[in-house]
DNA sequence: TTTTAGTACTATGTATTGCAAAGTACTAAA
DNA sequence: TTTAGTACTTTGCAATACATAGTACTAAAA
């Protein structure tokens, strides 16, 4: 029992809400995603985010298009389908009372 | 994929905080425990919190004493250690800075 | 006295996902 | 042709929430 173990199990559930976050403000690719996570500090390894995106997009939460990029391969650009705009709806309203709830027992 | 799987899933690694928490502010047993998150909106359930105590106690993080109950079997009483409570600290650090990248990732 | 009900705790199997690591594929530069 | 950087895929493992079945204690009811 350590931190390193408990910060990766509170993670757990919390980075589809993330992703389906950054995705419904616009297209992005993994890369993107990675980008955005970091700048709110917040880390998400590959092993992590390939397998969630393939998950969503099973799910039918995201689509995704193949593009060309300038220099390297190309890209998976993902966005959001309206079944996934209603999931990330309830995500919204779980984390909320969650964080609500967790505050409100922590901080009294 | 669907939203209770999830809300589970964003329970993971929580309520190690939320229990340490409560016991922090004074001794408790467990339905003490099963009450206090159940009036932040938060549910758990017997088979995680049984286990839970009994990996921290494990940990050292918690002891515990036997106590005669008025009426009905003799209860455990729990309360934190040394240990646990710097525990404690680090997981109130873990989560705010957890909470704070969410909220910033996702409100703006 | 025995049985029932309520309370308290224990143990275990399952499903899910973050993490780590190994691998494939594409493109441009060396 | 080889190397390096970028992008994506796959798989196995560890940990924990959840569900469920069970044991144990005490008081009240039969």
């Amino acid at each position: 029992m350590n931190i390193e173990n408990t910060q990766s199990q509170m993670r757990k559930g919390i980075f589809e809400f993330c992703i389906l976050s950054i995705i419904r403000r616009g297209e992005a690719y993994p890369s993107d995603i990675v980008e955005e996570m970091r700048n709110a500090n917040l880390q998400i390894f590959e092993g992590t985010l390939y397998p969630l995106l393939t998950r969503l997009k099973n799910s039918e939460m995201l689509t995704y298009r193949w593009v060309e990029s300038n220099s390297g391969p190309p890209r998976k650009y993902f966005s959001l389908t309206e079944k996934g705009e209603t999931f990330y709806q309830e995500l919204e309203q779980t984390w909320n009372e969650l964080a609500n709830g967790v505050n409100t027992l922590t901080k009294k």
